[in-house]
DNA sequence: CAACTTTATGCAATCGATTGCGTTTCTTCG
DNA sequence: CGAAGAAACGCAATCGATTGCATAAAGTTG
């Protein structure tokens, strides 16, 4: 082809605009609007197609950095996660990429591991890098961090968990509804005697789960179940079982445990069992998130789902709202959540 | 303090190097060099100390889209992942970070599920944003987009799976150890009638995997169990149970079954039990990699135990050394393997 | 103390794309 | 046919940081 002299086939000096302007005999703004989809000055079919034919005959690649730099959009946003091996979260990250990829915004994920200090730092890294706007789903209720960059006009939005106070756009699940389902459920079956072992109270998805325990518990008119509870440093098995065990020593009568997500209750089937109790027979035990593979670990977990993906895409879609300077809309959206019946709970044993 | 007036407290436009440079009474190139930790050029320690204190007075923070144009180093690189929901890849991501992040770079994570075309696609997008490496975990055997990029000088590693005849540097782990240890220990067991459920031939694990079941029956006697293999088209739980079934129903006499992995084992259980048949009373399974869960899904699977963090890391420090320029060094580097033995396999019976 | 190094800092080009504005060319109509 | 208006494209500044080179100041030496 015509200009298969200046093919970048082997070569690796990129591209540029100037290199494309050059062989199409135009100048760069020229190429620069000819490949901008929605640029409004016209431009000639003839002159347009031509360029087009040009650049790709060259293996033009725009430079994003470049691009970036001048109209300070790097069209990337930064995601906050704790942990990206805790399983909860990858379902998050993809339903944030359903919609973010297709428009050409690239995902820059890091791992907060929920303290605060390392979020405060990747934060400011990301700041660096010049996001359009974070995606946090490691946020704490009182998070200056977060508070702060929002204040400043950062875009930003949290999932699954929400900052106190705040004007911040969230994405939650319905904790208050799903708790009460489980106590309804529990209380079908003909539990009276239940306790609660509450996620870190610094999340608002502890606290929010842990308020709606008692709140259910008084309107169901279990007063007293509503004092047992135990408290949960994190939101993992060891501290599942630690708490189970807790619960049971000091209140031995218990006969079901509502645990605040799938893993303190994984972990409440050991604590419970290192008792010599078995699960449901002598304790049902509940869990919230459902997460992949409880279908293959017995008892199989009864438990509430939540909708992750649908967070990640409903938490990216807002967040693209405020990017483009949305002003309307929800400041935060409660999502619906279901109640997934197995067998780790059943009626208490008479 | 002295420039407080210039305070970037509630003010969101960015502070950048002029405009410390004009509080500080020098030179914009002053202030970067100061500012660069390994400059090379020397500064006056009084004028470093102080431009450093008027720097961080106005929360000066460097903005690295325009220092990646200057330097065409973008400090970010690309994560190339099937599908972070899978429980086998954080591991790797967060060993990778453990490396990079330190060093200031960034992660841009990409899903490909494993299709050529998105894969294709996706590195497109990651060399627009101008990333210095690519970091692949969703390679396949032949991959024509990853020998393009590293053929036109881009530094790339493939983990866990490599190119077939290729000069792309690799991580991976010792495929062919970690099938023989499967081996000797069911021959151990007394398993003479033996079958394989090999991954897709398509990549690298699959292929090695099953070439080294081939071989390892071979030198160990067992030249009929060499054909006993079923090929599962993706590394999931569907295809281990449509192949357990097609196994057993091809060769009913098989007593135990070398998964390429633990999803596919996993699968294998449910094919294996939709037969009317047990384990590993009636069939022994064994897995691959050792996902996370394992333990808590009965019969708890005997495994091979990988490295996938340490994979990440050392794969993440490979790029490093392309990166700067290094020539030297392994071109692959293959990780050991243990064998993790359960409660799956056992002595088949009499 | 003149001549010559060193040392410390300023100058200005540069990376590649975007975009407001200016200039040229083409329509169109009085 | 000439002028007003529109259409098509070029010009050049700009985004913020980096860096080779120039220059000025300070230090060294015989």
């Amino acid at each position: 082809m015509a200009y298969s002299t200046l093919d970048n086939g082997t070569m690796n000096k990129r591209v540029t605009l100037k290199d494309v302007a050059k062989a199409a005999g135009v100048h760069v703004s020229t190429v620069s609007r000819a490949l901008d989809p929605n640029s409004k000055t016209s431009l000639t079919d003839e002159v347009t197609a031509r360029i087009k034919s040009v650049a790709d005959e060259m293996g033009y690649r725009p430079n994003r950095i470049a691009a970036g730099l001048r109209t300070s959009r790097s069209m990337s946003i930064g995601v906050m996660i704790p942990d990206i091996t805790n399983t909860m979260f990858p379902p998050i990250v993809r339903g944030i990429e359903s919609v973010l990829e297709p428009l050409g915004y690239a995902s820059i994920l890091v791992n907060t591991d929920d303290v605060l200090a390392r979020e405060q730092r990747l934060i400011e890294v990301l700041r660096e890098r010049g996001v359009d706007g974070i995606i946090s789903v490691a946020a704490h209720r009182d998070d200056p961090a977060i508070s702060e960059i929002f204040s400043q006009g950062t875009p930003v939005v949290t999932l699954n968990r929400r900052l106190d106070r705040s004007l911040v756009p969230f994405v939650v699940h319905d904790n208050e509804f799903g708790i009460s389902l489980i106590l309804n459920h529990l209380v079908d079956l003909g539990h009276r005697s239940i306790g609660h072992i509450s996620g870190p109270v610094d999340l608002s998805t502890g606290q929010a789960r842990a308020q709606a325990y008692v709140s259910s518990c008084r309107s169901l008119g279990l007063a007293d179940c509503a004092d047992r509870v135990s408290i949960a440093e994190r939101f993992d098995e060891d501290e599942g079982r630690r708490c189970a065990v807790d619960l049971l020593g000091t209140h031995p009568a218990i006969t079901a445990m509502v645990c605040a997500n799938d893993r303190l209750a994984i972990g409440a089937y050991a604590g419970i069992r290192s008792l010599g109790k078995s699960i449901p027979s002598d304790v049902s035990v509940t869990g919230f998130n459902d997460n992949p593979m409880l279908e293959l670990i017995p008892p199989r977990l009864t438990t509430i789902r939540v909708q992750q993906f649908e967070a990640g895409r409903t938490g990216a879609e807002m967040l693209l709202n405020a990017i483009s300077g949305e002003k309307r809309g929800a400041v935060g959206i409660v999502l619906p959540v279901e109640l997934i019946v197995r067998e780790s709970t059943a009626a208490p044993s008479a």
